[in-house]
DNA sequence: CAGTGGTCTAGACCACGGA
DNA sequence: CCGTGGTCTAGACCACTGA
């Protein structure tokens, strides 16, 4: 199977709300209907809405319908749900990025970092500290930790073009999930010097921890953003199991 | 059905990931062994392990099983994956809230709300303006708009205890989704003279539109947040669609 | 009442990981 | 190779909505 047949249908449904075709509001064609559209069952259709209404396309209502909820794309937005490196949301916002790696050194997880990352204290790792800018205007400082046991070695033309590219294809890292936390600090000298930040005094911090699929936290990255564009957007449901 | 079956195994799974007796790093028993347990087949079993994925428990892995990557919570944070109104967050965290009306008026929707917020232009409105204190502490000032055909009318008394509590148990309405967009703007005259900002120039701006179960979108909410204290948290899959 | 989405079962086959 | 999770089918019954 090369591709599961609910993701295909979950793409093809996302392709019409997003072009239109279903617009805002309007109801989708019953879960009966879709499954004889896509010759498969009820419980195969049901998982490609399930993707939709996760990601806050649509909206059901039992005994009514699926509703549309989401509206095309406004506004362009950097942090959305979903697992996306600042490359490949640059490239979706067609925004051009360049990074400049500020420094590259090796050391050891300490007792703070292993109690805010969950990372064993004295595992070795290897750190990075970048500036991306946006459109040429730099807009966010991140520092990176990964396990020498994951990732051996960083060369700058590799932190410097895509990190995530090699992780990927030349180590076959893959990555499965990452927990964000985004909070707002004040900014520092540094922060000052490095970035553009309009005159305000204040950064937003998106700390992540990631795991690879062999289930290893081997990356964990703070990263400073100017509050100059940034944006996160996620929608959340009631479910029963809250009420 | 009280409840559905998956969502207790959920809940109770989750007590045991929270209470600790699967602790970080380990290794669920298979779905198979679960499924015995709670005497029901796979596909229940899955729903369930979903719900753990979606909100940052566990992780699953092909051919290896199903892995904790949650650790038993640190620090508290206020806004966190799931529609929880600020009342809930405020007693999770057993910290005290109250809340000052600061005015309360009738309008309709313009273009410019319309636009931001999807609301039908021209739709009547009910504003309500409020001054939320944590811990005796302003810390967020929001202001929310209702249409007025599915909240007819609000009273001082009913803004300052819980306008949820009485849209749910008053009204009937049930909330079915809200998608949350978070932007940092500079903190305006009114920011500094009614929140503590610890003298730092900007605010966390969280817009929401809601919808209830009948697929109307009958709010849009801006709160205006202090960074102090302020943290948003999520996880987030890779999933075979985005390859 | 018919049609919608929500839950659950039983069973099949596949892809992947580790011993 | 076996056990794991991933996908999919076929069908049943329930709860809710609206005409």
């Amino acid at each position: 199977m090369a591709q599961a047949k609910y993701n295909q249908i979950f793409q093809t449904l996302r392709g019409r709300i997003e072009s239109g075709a279903y617009g805002f509001l309007e109801l989708l064609p019953s879960e009966n209907t879709l499954a004889e559209e896509f010759k498969c069952t009820r419980n195969t259709v049901r998982k490609a809405l399930a993707l939709l209404v996760a990601q806050g396309y649509v909206q059901t209502m039992q005994g009514r319908g699926i509703q549309v909820i989401s509206r095309p794309r406004a506004t362009s937005t950097f942090l959305v749900g979903g697992i996306e490196s600042l490359q490949e949301a640059a490239a979706r916002n067609q925004v051009p990025l360049s990074t400049h790696m500020i420094s590259l050194e090796e050391g050891v997880v300490d007792a703070e970092m292993a109690m805010a990352s969950g990372m064993t204290e004295g595992a070795e790792i290897i750190s990075v500290k970048r500036l991306r800018l946006l459109d040429d205007v730099p807009l966010i400082v991140d520092t990176s930790y990964f396990l020498t046991s994951v990732v051996p070695q960083l060369t700058q033309q590799i932190v410097e073009s895509s990190i995530y590219a090699y992780l990927e294809e030349v180590l076959g890292v893959r990555v499965a999930s990452a927990t964000r936390r985004i909070t707002v600090e004040r900014a520092t000298d540094e922060d000052r010097r490095l970035i553009h930040l309009e005159g305000m005094d204040c950064v937003v911090v998106v700390s992540s921890v990631t795991f690879d699929s062999a289930g290893v936290l081997f990356e964990y990255t703070r990263s400073r953003h100017s509050p100059v564009d940034f944006a996160f957007q996620d929608t959340a449901h009631r479910l029963p199991a809250e009420r």
